[in-house]
DNA sequence: CGGCCTGTTGATCTGTTTCAATTTGGGTGG
DNA sequence: CCACCCAAATTGAAACAGATCAACAGGCCG
Protein backbone atom coordinates (compact mmCIF):
# COMPACT_ATOMS: atom_id res chain seq x y z
CA UNK A 1 0.00 0.00 0.00
CA UNK A 2 1.31 3.24 -1.18
CA UNK A 3 -0.80 5.29 0.87
CA UNK A 4 0.98 6.21 4.51
CA UNK A 5 -0.07 7.61 7.58
CA UNK A 6 1.91 9.99 9.70
CA UNK A 7 0.96 10.80 13.32
CA UNK A 8 1.15 14.06 14.43
CA UNK A 9 2.96 14.66 17.77
CA UNK A 10 1.55 18.55 18.51
CA UNK A 11 -0.54 20.80 16.97
CA UNK A 12 0.76 21.24 12.99
CA UNK A 13 -2.74 22.48 12.12
CA UNK A 14 -1.32 26.56 13.90
CA UNK A 15 1.51 26.08 11.74
CA UNK A 16 -0.18 25.06 8.59
CA UNK A 17 1.21 26.82 5.35
CA UNK A 18 -2.25 26.48 3.76
CA UNK A 19 -4.51 27.04 7.16
CA UNK A 20 -5.51 30.62 5.67
CA UNK A 21 -6.46 29.37 2.53
CA UNK A 22 -8.19 25.85 3.60
CA UNK A 23 -11.22 25.45 5.21
CA UNK A 24 -9.07 25.30 8.77
CA UNK A 25 -9.21 29.37 8.57
CA UNK A 26 -12.93 28.80 9.80
CA UNK A 27 -11.65 27.84 13.09
CA UNK A 28 -9.63 29.86 15.87
CA UNK A 29 -7.05 27.90 18.14
CA UNK A 30 -9.16 25.95 20.65
CA UNK A 31 -11.33 24.71 17.73
CA UNK A 32 -8.08 23.98 15.66
CA UNK A 33 -7.13 21.74 18.38
CA UNK A 34 -10.39 19.83 17.94
CA UNK A 35 -10.29 19.94 13.97
CA UNK A 36 -6.26 18.63 14.67
CA UNK A 37 -7.43 16.27 17.06
CA UNK A 38 -9.51 13.79 14.30
CA UNK A 39 -6.80 14.40 11.44
CA UNK A 40 -4.21 12.12 10.09
CA UNK A 41 -1.40 12.85 7.12
CA UNK A 42 -1.78 11.18 4.15
CA UNK A 43 1.10 11.20 1.37
CA UNK A 44 0.65 9.76 -2.34
CA UNK A 45 3.22 9.61 -5.13
CA UNK A 46 2.88 10.62 -8.18
CA UNK A 47 0.06 8.44 -10.24
CA UNK A 48 -1.39 7.00 -7.31
CA UNK A 49 -4.51 6.75 -6.68
CA UNK A 50 -5.83 8.61 -3.65
CA UNK A 51 -9.61 7.44 -4.01
CA UNK A 52 -11.80 5.94 -6.76
CA UNK A 53 -15.13 6.87 -8.21
CA UNK A 54 -17.91 4.20 -6.31
CA UNK A 55 -16.14 3.55 -3.48
CA UNK A 56 -17.37 4.40 0.08
CA UNK A 57 -16.46 7.72 1.09
CA UNK A 58 -14.89 7.23 4.55
CA UNK A 59 -12.80 10.14 4.13
CA UNK A 60 -13.01 14.11 3.10
CA UNK A 61 -9.43 15.35 2.63
CA UNK A 62 -7.35 19.24 2.65
CA UNK A 63 -4.42 19.23 -0.29
CA UNK A 64 -1.51 20.95 1.72
CA UNK A 65 1.26 20.22 -0.85
CA UNK A 66 1.36 18.54 -4.27
CA UNK A 67 -1.21 18.67 -7.02
CA UNK A 68 -4.10 16.42 -7.64
CA UNK A 69 -6.42 15.48 -10.65
CA UNK A 70 -10.24 14.19 -10.56
CA UNK A 71 -11.71 12.39 -12.70
CA UNK A 72 -14.71 10.35 -14.31
CA UNK A 73 -14.29 7.75 -16.77
CA UNK A 74 -16.97 6.53 -19.27
CA UNK A 75 -16.97 2.56 -19.33
CA UNK A 76 -14.97 2.75 -22.96
CA UNK A 77 -12.19 4.46 -21.22
CA UNK A 78 -12.94 7.66 -22.27
CA UNK A 79 -11.54 10.08 -19.00
CA UNK A 80 -12.99 14.17 -18.33
CA UNK A 81 -10.95 15.46 -15.77
CA UNK A 82 -13.30 17.64 -14.22
CA UNK A 83 -10.25 19.39 -11.83
CA UNK A 84 -6.83 19.45 -10.38
CA UNK A 85 -6.56 20.33 -7.06
CA UNK A 86 -3.69 22.23 -4.92
CA UNK A 87 -2.88 23.19 -1.60
CA UNK A 88 -5.58 24.45 0.14
CA UNK A 89 -8.15 22.82 -1.91
CA UNK A 90 -10.86 20.72 0.15
CA UNK A 91 -11.90 17.35 -1.53
CA UNK A 92 -14.24 14.71 -1.20
CA UNK A 93 -17.39 16.92 -0.43
CA UNK A 94 -19.78 14.48 -1.64
CA UNK A 95 -22.12 13.74 0.46
CA UNK A 96 -23.74 10.72 -0.34
CA UNK A 97 -22.51 7.68 0.77
CA UNK A 98 -19.85 7.00 -2.31
CA UNK A 99 -17.23 9.10 -4.37
CA UNK A 100 -18.56 9.99 -7.32
CA UNK A 101 -15.02 10.33 -8.86
CA UNK A 102 -11.60 9.19 -8.75
CA UNK A 103 -8.78 11.21 -7.19
CA UNK A 104 -4.89 10.79 -8.02
CA UNK A 105 -1.77 12.27 -7.92
CA UNK A 106 -0.20 14.22 -9.99
CA UNK A 107 2.96 15.13 -8.39
CA UNK A 108 3.92 13.56 -4.68
CA UNK A 109 0.76 15.06 -2.65
CA UNK A 110 0.18 15.52 0.91
CA UNK A 111 -3.08 15.82 1.97
CA UNK A 112 -4.81 16.18 6.01
CA UNK A 113 -7.58 12.98 6.09
CA UNK A 114 -10.95 13.63 7.69
CA UNK A 115 -12.79 10.60 8.70
CA UNK A 116 -16.35 11.71 7.42
CA UNK A 117 -18.35 10.33 10.57
CA UNK A 118 -15.87 12.68 12.99
CA UNK A 119 -15.85 15.28 10.53
CA UNK A 120 -19.52 15.64 10.59
CA UNK A 121 -19.66 15.51 14.40
CA UNK A 122 -17.26 18.50 14.52
CA UNK A 123 -19.92 20.43 11.63
CA UNK A 124 -22.84 19.72 15.04
CA UNK A 125 -20.37 21.89 17.08
CA UNK A 126 -18.68 24.41 14.80
CA UNK A 127 -21.01 26.20 12.51
CA UNK A 128 -18.28 28.40 10.99
CA UNK A 129 -16.80 25.44 9.90
CA UNK A 130 -20.08 23.95 8.16
CA UNK A 131 -20.81 27.90 6.71
CA UNK A 132 -17.12 27.57 5.64
CA UNK A 133 -17.91 24.30 3.77
CA UNK A 134 -20.91 25.51 1.85
CA UNK A 135 -18.76 28.18 0.66
CA UNK A 136 -16.41 25.81 -0.76
CA UNK A 137 -19.38 24.33 -2.19
CA UNK A 138 -20.31 27.21 -3.56
CA UNK A 139 -17.02 28.17 -5.30
CA UNK A 140 -16.64 25.09 -6.64
CA UNK A 141 -20.17 25.34 -8.21
CA UNK A 142 -19.43 28.59 -9.82
CA UNK A 143 -16.35 27.25 -11.07
CA UNK A 144 -18.05 24.21 -12.29
CA UNK A 145 -20.06 26.22 -14.74
CA UNK A 146 -17.41 28.26 -15.72
CA UNK A 147 -15.56 25.01 -17.04
CA UNK A 148 -19.02 23.95 -18.96
CA UNK A 149 -19.27 26.95 -20.75
CA UNK A 150 -15.74 25.87 -21.68
CA UNK A 151 -16.67 22.49 -22.66
CA UNK A 152 -19.82 23.65 -24.10
CA UNK A 153 -18.71 26.61 -26.09
CA UNK A 154 -15.51 27.46 -26.42
CA UNK A 155 -12.84 26.37 -29.27
CA UNK A 156 -9.71 24.56 -28.82
CA UNK A 157 -7.37 27.69 -28.87
CA UNK A 158 -10.38 29.56 -26.49
CA UNK A 159 -9.87 26.21 -24.18
CA UNK A 160 -6.06 26.25 -23.59
CA UNK A 161 -6.13 30.22 -23.48
CA UNK A 162 -8.15 29.65 -20.64
CA UNK A 163 -6.18 27.37 -18.99
CA UNK A 164 -3.22 28.94 -18.73
CA UNK A 165 -5.08 32.09 -17.50
CA UNK A 166 -6.44 30.00 -14.50
CA UNK A 167 -3.60 28.49 -13.99
CA UNK A 168 -1.60 32.07 -14.02
CA UNK A 169 -4.42 33.24 -11.93
CA UNK A 170 -4.06 30.60 -9.19
CA UNK A 171 -0.22 31.06 -9.06
CA UNK A 172 -1.25 34.79 -8.39
CA UNK A 173 -3.05 33.90 -5.07
CA UNK A 174 -0.88 31.70 -4.19
CA UNK A 175 1.91 34.55 -3.96
CA UNK A 176 3.62 32.87 -7.15
CA UNK A 177 4.52 35.45 -10.46
CA UNK A 178 1.69 35.12 -12.80
CA UNK A 179 3.38 35.12 -16.12
CA UNK A 180 5.15 31.84 -15.14
CA UNK A 181 2.66 28.67 -14.59
CA UNK A 182 3.81 25.63 -13.69
CA UNK A 183 2.38 22.41 -15.45
CA UNK A 184 3.48 19.26 -13.61
CA UNK A 185 0.31 17.36 -15.37
CA UNK A 186 0.56 15.29 -19.23
CA UNK A 187 -0.73 16.99 -22.44
CA UNK A 188 -2.46 13.78 -21.83
CA UNK A 189 -4.20 14.88 -18.91
CA UNK A 190 -4.60 18.77 -19.94
CA UNK A 191 -6.53 17.20 -22.92
CA UNK A 192 -8.77 15.21 -20.38
CA UNK A 193 -9.45 18.57 -18.83
CA UNK A 194 -10.64 20.72 -21.80
CA UNK A 195 -12.70 17.89 -23.55
CA UNK A 196 -9.48 17.63 -26.42
CA UNK A 197 -7.11 15.25 -27.66
CA UNK A 198 -3.35 15.25 -26.99
CA UNK A 199 -2.50 16.33 -30.57
CA UNK A 200 -4.71 19.19 -30.35
CA UNK A 201 -3.40 20.46 -26.98
CA UNK A 202 -0.10 20.25 -28.73
CA UNK A 203 -0.58 22.04 -31.90
CA UNK A 204 -2.16 24.69 -29.79
CA UNK A 205 0.76 24.73 -27.70
CA UNK A 206 2.94 25.28 -30.18
CA UNK A 207 0.92 27.57 -32.45
CA UNK A 208 0.59 30.24 -29.63
CA UNK A 209 4.47 29.48 -29.52
CA UNK A 210 5.14 30.61 -32.79
CA UNK A 211 2.95 33.51 -32.33
CA UNK A 212 4.87 34.74 -29.23
CA UNK A 213 2.21 34.35 -26.98
CA UNK A 214 3.74 32.17 -24.78
CA UNK A 215 7.20 30.50 -24.06
CA UNK A 216 7.50 26.90 -23.26
CA UNK A 217 9.52 25.21 -21.34
CA UNK A 218 9.55 22.30 -19.89
CA UNK A 219 7.03 21.75 -17.14
CA UNK A 220 6.86 25.46 -16.85
CA UNK A 221 5.42 28.04 -19.39
CA UNK A 222 6.14 31.82 -19.31
CA UNK A 223 3.32 34.01 -20.91
CA UNK A 224 4.79 36.74 -22.60
CA UNK A 225 1.69 38.30 -24.05
CA UNK A 226 -1.50 37.48 -21.72
CA UNK A 227 -3.35 40.43 -23.89
CA UNK A 228 -3.35 37.80 -26.91
CA UNK A 229 -4.51 34.74 -24.56
CA UNK A 230 -7.35 37.28 -22.76
CA UNK A 231 -8.39 37.90 -25.99
CA UNK A 232 -8.79 34.34 -27.14
CA UNK A 233 -10.36 33.20 -23.44
CA UNK A 234 -13.36 35.56 -23.92
CA UNK A 235 -13.39 37.75 -20.97
CA UNK B 1 -41.80 44.57 -14.72
CA UNK B 2 -42.98 41.19 -15.23
CA UNK B 3 -42.31 39.83 -12.15
CA UNK B 4 -44.76 40.47 -9.35
CA UNK B 5 -45.17 39.74 -5.35
CA UNK B 6 -47.41 37.67 -4.09
CA UNK B 7 -48.52 38.38 -0.36
CA UNK B 8 -49.66 35.28 1.90
CA UNK B 9 -51.83 35.47 4.60
CA UNK B 10 -51.69 32.43 6.17
CA UNK B 11 -49.24 29.63 6.27
CA UNK B 12 -48.98 28.08 3.08
CA UNK B 13 -45.68 26.34 3.43
CA UNK B 14 -47.24 23.91 5.60
CA UNK B 15 -49.36 22.60 2.43
CA UNK B 16 -46.79 23.40 -0.08
CA UNK B 17 -46.76 21.04 -2.76
CA UNK B 18 -42.97 20.84 -3.32
CA UNK B 19 -42.12 20.74 0.67
CA UNK B 20 -40.75 17.52 0.63
CA UNK B 21 -38.23 18.21 -2.18
CA UNK B 22 -37.14 21.47 -1.49
CA UNK B 23 -34.90 22.82 1.66
CA UNK B 24 -38.05 23.55 3.39
CA UNK B 25 -37.96 19.37 4.08
CA UNK B 26 -35.25 20.49 6.93
CA UNK B 27 -37.42 22.43 9.16
CA UNK B 28 -40.52 21.30 11.16
CA UNK B 29 -43.85 22.99 11.41
CA UNK B 30 -42.39 26.07 13.71
CA UNK B 31 -39.66 26.97 12.33
CA UNK B 32 -41.28 26.38 9.01
CA UNK B 33 -43.47 29.36 10.16
CA UNK B 34 -40.40 31.56 10.48
CA UNK B 35 -38.93 30.60 7.23
CA UNK B 36 -42.71 31.30 5.64
CA UNK B 37 -42.37 35.29 7.73
CA UNK B 38 -39.36 35.94 5.55
CA UNK B 39 -40.58 34.20 1.98
CA UNK B 40 -42.38 36.16 -0.77
CA UNK B 41 -43.81 34.20 -3.99
CA UNK B 42 -42.79 35.21 -7.65
CA UNK B 43 -44.55 34.40 -10.97
CA UNK B 44 -43.03 35.23 -14.01
CA UNK B 45 -43.98 34.49 -17.72
CA UNK B 46 -42.34 32.32 -20.11
CA UNK B 47 -39.06 33.74 -21.97
CA UNK B 48 -39.22 36.11 -18.69
CA UNK B 49 -35.23 37.17 -16.68
CA UNK B 50 -35.43 36.29 -13.24
CA UNK B 51 -31.88 37.49 -12.83
CA UNK B 52 -28.86 37.93 -14.93
CA UNK B 53 -25.26 37.10 -14.45
CA UNK B 54 -23.41 39.93 -12.69
CA UNK B 55 -26.77 41.28 -10.91
CA UNK B 56 -26.20 41.32 -6.48
CA UNK B 57 -27.39 38.37 -5.97
CA UNK B 58 -29.92 39.53 -3.31
CA UNK B 59 -32.35 36.80 -3.48
CA UNK B 60 -32.37 32.97 -3.11
CA UNK B 61 -35.21 30.92 -4.93
CA UNK B 62 -37.08 27.94 -4.89
CA UNK B 63 -38.72 27.13 -7.60
CA UNK B 64 -42.41 25.26 -6.50
CA UNK B 65 -43.68 25.61 -10.33
CA UNK B 66 -42.87 25.65 -14.14
CA UNK B 67 -39.38 25.08 -15.75
CA UNK B 68 -36.45 27.57 -15.68
CA UNK B 69 -33.02 27.60 -17.70
CA UNK B 70 -29.88 28.63 -16.42
CA UNK B 71 -27.14 29.88 -18.40
CA UNK B 72 -23.95 31.67 -18.36
CA UNK B 73 -22.61 33.15 -21.98
CA UNK B 74 -19.38 34.62 -23.86
CA UNK B 75 -19.38 38.15 -25.07
CA UNK B 76 -19.93 36.66 -28.40
CA UNK B 77 -23.24 35.72 -27.75
CA UNK B 78 -22.93 31.95 -27.80
CA UNK B 79 -24.48 30.50 -24.75
CA UNK B 80 -24.19 27.07 -22.33
CA UNK B 81 -27.12 26.41 -20.58
CA UNK B 82 -25.97 24.68 -17.47
CA UNK B 83 -28.83 23.63 -16.00
CA UNK B 84 -32.72 23.24 -16.17
CA UNK B 85 -34.66 23.74 -12.62
CA UNK B 86 -37.67 22.11 -11.76
CA UNK B 87 -40.20 21.88 -8.31
CA UNK B 88 -38.50 21.31 -5.80
CA UNK B 89 -35.18 22.91 -6.76
CA UNK B 90 -33.11 25.62 -5.18
CA UNK B 91 -31.36 28.63 -6.85
CA UNK B 92 -29.29 31.06 -6.42
CA UNK B 93 -26.46 29.43 -4.07
CA UNK B 94 -23.92 32.36 -4.89
CA UNK B 95 -22.09 33.03 -2.10
CA UNK B 96 -20.72 35.59 -3.29
CA UNK B 97 -22.27 39.30 -3.78
CA UNK B 98 -23.31 38.51 -7.64
CA UNK B 99 -25.39 36.12 -9.54
CA UNK B 100 -22.33 33.53 -11.41
CA UNK B 101 -25.36 32.82 -14.24
CA UNK B 102 -28.42 34.17 -16.05
CA UNK B 103 -32.02 32.37 -14.75
CA UNK B 104 -35.07 32.77 -17.58
CA UNK B 105 -38.57 31.37 -17.36
CA UNK B 106 -38.69 28.39 -19.50
CA UNK B 107 -42.52 28.19 -19.07
CA UNK B 108 -44.84 29.87 -16.55
CA UNK B 109 -42.52 29.55 -13.36
CA UNK B 110 -43.70 30.05 -9.67
CA UNK B 111 -40.88 30.47 -7.43
CA UNK B 112 -40.66 31.47 -3.27
CA UNK B 113 -38.09 34.19 -2.95
CA UNK B 114 -35.68 34.41 0.28
CA UNK B 115 -34.16 37.77 0.86
CA UNK B 116 -30.54 36.69 1.21
CA UNK B 117 -29.51 38.65 4.29
CA UNK B 118 -32.61 37.24 5.95
CA UNK B 119 -32.21 33.80 4.74
CA UNK B 120 -28.37 33.93 6.02
CA UNK B 121 -29.78 34.64 9.50
CA UNK B 122 -32.25 31.99 9.67
CA UNK B 123 -29.10 29.86 8.89
CA UNK B 124 -27.32 30.73 11.93
CA UNK B 125 -30.81 29.74 14.00
CA UNK B 126 -31.69 26.05 12.13
CA UNK B 127 -28.26 24.17 11.52
CA UNK B 128 -30.42 21.84 10.00
CA UNK B 129 -31.29 24.49 7.25
CA UNK B 130 -27.62 24.93 6.66
CA UNK B 131 -26.83 21.18 6.37
CA UNK B 132 -29.19 21.11 3.84
CA UNK B 133 -28.21 23.56 1.93
CA UNK B 134 -24.66 21.64 2.10
CA UNK B 135 -26.82 18.62 0.38
CA UNK B 136 -28.39 20.79 -2.12
CA UNK B 137 -24.97 22.04 -2.96
CA UNK B 138 -23.22 18.65 -2.62
CA UNK B 139 -26.21 17.16 -5.22
CA UNK B 140 -25.41 19.79 -7.68
CA UNK B 141 -21.91 19.36 -7.97
CA UNK B 142 -22.20 15.86 -8.68
CA UNK B 143 -24.74 16.55 -11.49
CA UNK B 144 -22.11 19.42 -12.71
CA UNK B 145 -19.23 16.89 -12.76
CA UNK B 146 -21.62 14.12 -15.00
CA UNK B 147 -22.71 17.32 -17.07
CA UNK B 148 -18.46 17.94 -17.61
CA UNK B 149 -18.69 14.43 -18.75
CA UNK B 150 -21.34 14.57 -20.92
CA UNK B 151 -20.03 17.36 -22.90
CA UNK B 152 -16.11 17.13 -22.79
CA UNK B 153 -16.40 13.42 -24.20
CA UNK B 154 -19.87 12.64 -25.16
CA UNK B 155 -21.04 12.03 -28.83
CA UNK B 156 -23.86 14.15 -30.16
CA UNK B 157 -26.24 11.02 -30.06
CA UNK B 158 -25.14 9.80 -26.53
CA UNK B 159 -25.71 13.48 -25.48
CA UNK B 160 -28.97 13.10 -26.71
CA UNK B 161 -29.72 10.17 -24.94
CA UNK B 162 -28.27 10.86 -21.87
CA UNK B 163 -30.12 14.20 -21.66
CA UNK B 164 -33.93 12.04 -22.28
CA UNK B 165 -32.69 9.44 -19.62
CA UNK B 166 -32.09 12.13 -17.13
CA UNK B 167 -35.84 13.97 -18.01
CA UNK B 168 -37.04 10.41 -17.44
CA UNK B 169 -35.60 10.24 -13.81
CA UNK B 170 -36.79 13.72 -13.20
CA UNK B 171 -40.28 12.67 -14.07
CA UNK B 172 -40.23 9.48 -12.28
CA UNK B 173 -38.64 11.05 -9.05
CA UNK B 174 -41.54 13.07 -9.05
CA UNK B 175 -43.89 10.47 -9.80
CA UNK B 176 -44.81 11.06 -13.00
CA UNK B 177 -44.24 8.17 -16.06
CA UNK B 178 -40.78 7.45 -16.58
CA UNK B 179 -41.62 6.72 -20.18
CA UNK B 180 -43.11 10.25 -20.93
CA UNK B 181 -41.07 12.72 -20.78
CA UNK B 182 -42.28 16.38 -21.33
CA UNK B 183 -39.53 18.93 -23.13
CA UNK B 184 -40.94 22.28 -22.55
CA UNK B 185 -37.29 23.90 -23.75
CA UNK B 186 -36.85 24.48 -27.62
CA UNK B 187 -34.43 22.76 -29.74
CA UNK B 188 -31.70 25.70 -29.19
CA UNK B 189 -32.19 25.12 -25.65
CA UNK B 190 -31.48 21.82 -25.93
CA UNK B 191 -28.38 22.00 -27.81
CA UNK B 192 -27.03 24.68 -25.53
CA UNK B 193 -27.08 22.57 -23.00
CA UNK B 194 -25.61 19.91 -24.39
CA UNK B 195 -23.10 21.46 -26.65
CA UNK B 196 -24.47 20.70 -29.95
CA UNK B 197 -26.55 23.02 -32.63
CA UNK B 198 -30.03 23.01 -32.96
CA UNK B 199 -29.57 20.70 -35.89
CA UNK B 200 -27.86 18.45 -34.74
CA UNK B 201 -30.27 18.35 -31.94
CA UNK B 202 -32.92 17.76 -34.27
CA UNK B 203 -31.19 15.32 -36.44
CA UNK B 204 -30.30 12.92 -33.13
CA UNK B 205 -34.11 12.91 -32.35
CA UNK B 206 -35.34 12.22 -36.23
CA UNK B 207 -33.22 9.25 -35.96
CA UNK B 208 -33.83 7.99 -32.68
CA UNK B 209 -37.23 7.86 -34.01
CA UNK B 210 -36.97 6.55 -37.46
CA UNK B 211 -34.64 3.29 -35.32
CA UNK B 212 -38.11 3.23 -33.22
CA UNK B 213 -36.17 3.84 -29.81
CA UNK B 214 -38.53 7.38 -29.21
CA UNK B 215 -41.67 8.60 -30.41
CA UNK B 216 -42.23 12.55 -30.59
CA UNK B 217 -45.04 13.90 -30.16
CA UNK B 218 -45.28 17.88 -29.70
CA UNK B 219 -43.56 19.14 -26.61
CA UNK B 220 -43.27 15.68 -25.31
CA UNK B 221 -41.38 12.60 -26.47
CA UNK B 222 -41.86 8.89 -25.11
CA UNK B 223 -39.09 6.70 -24.84
CA UNK B 224 -40.03 3.63 -26.20
CA UNK B 225 -36.92 1.35 -26.02
CA UNK B 226 -35.17 3.24 -22.95
CA UNK B 227 -32.51 -0.26 -23.65
CA UNK B 228 -31.79 1.56 -26.56
CA UNK B 229 -30.49 5.21 -25.12
CA UNK B 230 -29.10 3.37 -22.00
CA UNK B 231 -26.54 1.86 -23.96
CA UNK B 232 -25.52 5.03 -25.98
CA UNK B 233 -25.46 7.20 -22.79
CA UNK B 234 -23.15 4.80 -21.53
CA UNK B 235 -24.04 3.78 -17.82
C1' DC C 1 -55.47 34.70 -43.84
C1' DG C 2 -50.72 35.89 -43.51
C1' DG C 3 -46.47 36.34 -41.05
C1' DC C 4 -43.24 34.60 -38.01
C1' DC C 5 -40.97 31.63 -35.06
C1' DT C 6 -39.55 26.82 -34.47
C1' DG C 7 -38.22 22.75 -36.33
C1' DT C 8 -36.74 19.64 -40.10
C1' DT C 9 -33.93 18.19 -43.76
C1' DG C 10 -30.26 18.56 -47.32
C1' DA C 11 -25.58 19.93 -49.06
C1' DT C 12 -21.26 21.51 -48.06
C1' DC C 13 -17.49 22.89 -45.22
C1' DT C 14 -14.22 22.86 -41.44
C1' DG C 15 -12.09 22.11 -36.86
C1' DT C 16 -10.80 18.46 -34.49
C1' DT C 17 -9.80 13.67 -34.30
C1' DT C 18 -7.50 9.75 -35.82
C1' DC C 19 -3.69 7.31 -37.42
C1' DA C 20 1.10 7.28 -38.01
C1' DA C 21 5.87 8.62 -37.99
C1' DT C 22 9.50 11.06 -35.60
C1' DT C 23 11.69 13.67 -32.00
C1' DT C 24 12.69 14.92 -27.31
C1' DG C 25 14.09 14.32 -22.76
C1' DG C 26 14.50 12.31 -18.35
C1' DG C 27 15.86 8.15 -15.97
C1' DT C 28 18.64 3.90 -15.63
C1' DG C 29 22.07 0.57 -15.91
C1' DG C 30 26.43 -0.70 -17.74
C1' DC D 1 29.61 9.48 -17.44
C1' DC D 2 27.66 8.06 -21.38
C1' DA D 3 24.55 5.35 -24.13
C1' DC D 4 20.40 3.46 -24.30
C1' DC D 5 15.44 3.15 -23.45
C1' DC D 6 10.89 4.39 -22.96
C1' DA D 7 7.22 7.49 -22.14
C1' DA D 8 5.70 11.87 -23.52
C1' DA D 9 5.45 15.24 -26.93
C1' DT D 10 5.53 16.92 -31.57
C1' DT D 11 4.30 17.05 -36.30
C1' DG D 12 2.09 15.54 -40.65
C1' DA D 13 -1.67 13.56 -43.54
C1' DA D 14 -6.15 11.74 -43.94
C1' DA D 15 -10.79 10.99 -42.25
C1' DC D 16 -14.90 12.31 -39.97
C1' DA D 17 -18.40 14.24 -36.79
C1' DG D 18 -20.65 18.07 -36.24
C1' DA D 19 -21.12 22.97 -37.76
C1' DT D 20 -22.63 26.04 -41.10
C1' DC D 21 -25.42 27.63 -44.77
C1' DA D 22 -29.69 27.26 -46.98
C1' DA D 23 -34.29 25.91 -48.30
C1' DC D 24 -38.64 24.62 -46.78
C1' DA D 25 -42.59 22.85 -43.74
C1' DG D 26 -45.72 23.42 -39.89
C1' DG D 27 -48.07 25.47 -36.20
C1' DC D 28 -49.57 29.38 -33.64
C1' DC D 29 -51.10 34.00 -32.92
C1' DG D 30 -52.57 38.36 -34.22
Amino acid sequence: MAIRSVSLDNNPCRSCDVRELAICAALNGHELDRLNAIVSVVQIAPQQTLFCEGEPAHSLFNVTRGTLRVSKMLVDGRRQITGFLGPGDFLGLAFNDTYAYTAEAVTATRLCRFPRTKLEALLEEFPALEKRLLGVASNELAAAQDQMLLLGRKSAAEKVASFLLLLADRAKRQGRPANSVELPMTRTDIADYLGLTMETVSRTFSRFETEGAIRSERAQVVIERPEALEDLAGR
